[in-house]
RNA sequence: GUGACUGUAGCUCAGUUGGUUAGAGCACCGGUUUGUGGCACCGGGGGUCGGCGGUUCAAGUCCGCUCAGUCACCCCA
């Protein structure tokens, strides 16, 4: 009987995948600790409510894209992303008053139950930085240089950083009346789906790709000719931060941060090369968020990076890291008749204990089928054992590297004596 | 939720106006080498042609339905 398909958007991750995960995650968790930030791990269940307050009743990942757990009384929701709890985190373990600034980071999977399509999946990985209890513009020019240098790591080329402000609920007041009266002059030109997000969200028609319009959008009000005094000073700083870090950016006025905790700064890294949605990463400022939860009025800032979308655009640029890889082991011990199988189970074992990549036939292979097992599980060394090897106490060892042959002693130093031919160069004939 | 496209071996695909036992490359197993990998040559196993129904003397091929996948839109890291 077969087993019921794996569900729509999830994917298995086979062991020739995982290196790719780890070559993203961990370049970008290295710059992250480098800038002082530390990891914090969080549930993958939260109440509902949670995510509800956090990101805006309306925006379409709360209203249509959570996969919910209804359990007793409360119902839970797999985290469609990581802020809200981070955010919860830092609140419930009283950090906002023991250390109330707080840099951390997190990797881990999210959940939309979205339409999968290239590079967006219903179970995705994002890894991304918080720093929290402070309103520094410095602190945003760091945190979208840590964005850059984690995507410099990982050897992603043509990255680039689009930086805008939306400034505080009150600019944003300002903004949606001048821009609300403005649309709605030029309605009539829009596509379809601006007349939708005319109600839904206004900010929305401002990065539409549809060309009819484009005019109207050009000719828009502009966030940054809404902001207060303190807002654009803020803004300012931000840029003034970036360009001390020497980080190319660019003020791109059409971005706009799907959910509602944004303040100020947002941003996104874009990454020519990818296709449909270019945004490998995107992120902001969220003033509001610790006070909205019952915390002290305290800002805070991060982004987060989406792994899927960072590895669609590696493989575009024919990044060796993301291409499929074999890990492989050192040594692997052959038996060459039934009777040494149980010898060459130990001394693989044995060379387990000297810290060797080792293993040994479990298949009944013959002699020649293991060889090529070896070579393609990327042995260097083949350990053979054999009724005579036995008999004698040694052991022929074939270098599969150098092509040559030898003979040991099967004794307490052999597992140290091939550690330490692994260490030599393949070509052990000129010295 | 909307639209387009694609389902043939483990993988990538071919299959001519419907016409005998459905093919190739890679991968796998074996042999050439009865105790030595990679390369080469030879051989072998492996397919309910996504599923159901229809047209026909005859369907992988044509029609309908269905399922699955992919890509794009909406939305969004």
């Amino acid at each position: 009987m077969p087993l019921p398909d794996r569900p729509k958007g999830f994917d298995d991750l086979l062991p020739d995948d995982v290196p790719r995960y780890e070559h993203v995650i961990g370049s970008f968790r290295r710059v992250a600790e480098a800038a002082g930030f530390r990891e914090i791990r969080t549930p993958l269940l939260e109440d509902l409510g949670l995510f509800q307050r956090s990101l805006g009743e309306v925006t379409d990942v709360v209203q249509k894209e959570m996969f919910t757990v209804p359990r007793q009384e409360e119902t839970l929701a797999l985290r469609p992303e990581g802020t809200a709890s981070v955010v919860r985190a830092y609140l419930a373990a009283s950090l906002h008053k023991t250390a109330p600034f707080q840099k951390l980071y997190y990797a881990g999977p999210m959940f939309r139950a979205e339409q999968p399509q290239s590079g967006r999946r219903r179970q995705f990985d994002q890894c991304g930085v918080e720093a929290l209890g402070s309103s520094s513009p410095l602190l945003d020019a760091e945190v979208m240089a840590v964005a850059v240098r984690s995507f410099e790591a990982m050897g992603l080329r043509n990255v680039e950083l689009r930086v805008n402000s939306i400034g505080d609920a009150g600019d944003r007041e300002v903004f949606r009346a001048a821009l609300t009266e403005h649309m709605r002059a030029h309605l009539g030109a829009r596509c379809d789906d601006c007349k939708e997000r005319f109600t839904r969200n206004v900010f929305r028609m401002l990065d539409c790709k549809v060309p009819g319009c484009q005019p109207s959008n050009a000719s828009a009000p502009r966030f940054l000719d809404h902001l207060g005094a303190t807002s654009r000073a803020r803004f300012d700083a931000t840029l003034a931060g970036l360009t001390a870090l020497g980080v190319e950016h660019a003020v791109d006025h059409g971005i706009v941060r799907g959910f509602d905790y944004y303040t100020h700064t947002v941003f996104e890294l874009l990454c020519r090369d990818v296709g449909a949605r270019s945004a490998v990463c995107g992120g902001g400022r969220y003033d509001t968020l610790i006070s909205d939860g019952g915390g002290p009025e305290l800002g805070a800032t991060g982004f987060a990076i989406g792994v899927i979308p960072t590895l669609v655009a590696l493989e575009k640029q024919g990044h060796p890291k993301a291409q499929r890889g074999e890990p492989g082991i050192d040594a692997f011990v052959a038996a060459v008749t039934e009777g040494e199988r149980l010898p060459a189970f130990r001394l693989a074992d044995r060379l387990r204990g000297a810290g060797l990549g080792a293993d040994c036939d479990f298949e009944d292979k013959k002699l020649k089928a293991q060889f090529k097992q070896a070579d393609r599980r990327g042995a260097r060394l083949v350990v053979i054992l054999g009724p005579e090897e036995v008999a004698n106490g040694r052991v022929k060892i074939r270098d599969l590297r150098a092509g040559e042959d030898l003979e040991l002693p099967d004794d307490a130093a052999l597992p140290a004596a091939l550690a330490a031919r692994l260490c030599a160069p393949p070509r052990a004939d000129g010295s």
